[in-house]
DNA sequence: CTGTTGACGCTGG
DNA sequence: ACCAGCGCCAACA
């Protein structure tokens, strides 16, 4: 499967590792972007800059409706990045699964 | 067509 | 440990 570029299919492939986060662990975004195959035409070292961003960029348009726990998905300083209220939903979700923050909102 | 923005990450101070 | 800056590419106004 090649894509460049966050086409569907790469969406579909972070919203499919997302998934498949157990319960009580949370992953970053650059650590979901490592595990996604890189594509064999793209070089490692550049989809390394691209992939954060449309990991979150994809994240961004996860379908509602499934079971994506999207709410394991931090940044790679183990802070949650959503600002406002969506952030502090994310917070209770991970605190509802046993995950514990610190003062300073790390895991 | 240009400018700005963005669920990020890394490096440097 | 914390903050600021830079990079990187797409989507959007």
């Amino acid at each position: 499967m090649m894509w460049n570029a966050p086409s569907d299919d790469f969406n579909e492939t972070v919203w499919l590792i997302v998934k498949q986060i157990p319960e009580g662990i949370v992953s970053s975004y650059g650590q979901i972007a490592t595990m996604i195959p890189p594509p064999p035409q793209m070089v490692p070292d550049e989809y390394k800059s691209l992939s954060p961003r449309w990991v979150g960029a994809a994240m961004r348009n996860v379908p509602s409706g499934q079971n994506i726990p999207w709410q394991r998905v931090i940044n790679s300083q183990g802070k949650i990045s959503l600002p406002g209220a969506t952030g502090a939903k994310q917070r209770s979700l991970l605190e509802a699964e046993g995950i514990e923050f610190d003062e300073k909102g790390k895991v």
